[in-house]
DNA sequence: CTTGACTCTGCCGTCGGCGTGAAGGTCTAG
DNA sequence: CTAGACCTTCACGCCGACGGCAGAGTCAAG
């Protein structure tokens, strides 16, 4: 599929998809005429960065740990990299920790809307 | 105190203490001099505003919110505000979003991982 | 008085993930 | 053939939370 229709399946922008690619993120085909073309995988790619985009990854290290990504089968070209996995690690870490603070920083908004609120019942009891 | 020991204090640079000020998030007195004056709670204040930061809040939502946060007891002269307990309850509902985004891209990070890994056990199991 | 540490107010620089044109090729329906 | 939708490559703009520097004032110690 050309870059238009995989823009529509995964609800990114022609630009974003471009500017993946200038990462390294994608590596699309290219029609003689110069237009990218994708294929069907590249749909689960596109969300597979989108997730790890938002929680904080940039695309440096997403680029380093992405290739391990299709996950079909385990058959993968992949050399089983040692300091991939290092990659993999730091970036969970990063994650745990961020969740962490997350829950601090909720904590925070909790007892503020404890102590704000009229004395009702607490909107939103846990979630 | 001053800025200099405020920012030792909180591990908060005074570049970035000024920075808060500007927005709204502190307002130190001023000595004769111009020099800023902070009090011991506005050691607490940094705290909150680097949780609430780190959790992806921007100054302007913290300045919003952030009025009720001393919590000693609950003399605040806040007015209980309705359209506050509004920004509460969306930050908050951001940052539960933001945990499960971040739990979607752990759960990407251990897949690859458990493919990666030489079937060892796995590391960091739960956290 | 002088030195050195500290502080003040500007104001420009940075970084990442794009948005937003501009200027020009491609492709297909009628 | 032509229009219109789609695509290409530059290349500048943006935003938020500061970093960093310049030039100048403040203050306690010796």
């Amino acid at each position: 599929m050309r870059i238009g229709e995989l823009a529509r399946r995964t609800g990114v922008t022609p630009r974003a998809l471009r500017y993946y690619e200038e990462q390294g993120l994608l590596t699309p085909e290219r029609r003689p005429s110069g237009y990218r073309e994708y294929g069907d995988r590249d749909v689960d790619a596109v969300h597979g960065i989108r997730t790890l985009l938002a929680a904080g990854l940039n695309s440096a290290a997403i680029a380093e740990i992405l290739p391990g990504l299709p996950l079909p089968g385990q058959r993968q070209a992949g050399p089983t990299c040692p300091e991939l996995l290092d990659g993999l690690a730091r970036e969970r870490a990063r994650i745990t920790r961020q969740m962490d603070e997350l829950a601090a920083a909720r904590a925070i908004l909790d007892a503020i809307m404890g102590a704000e609120a009229p004395s009702e019942v607490i909107r939103t009891p846990r979630a």
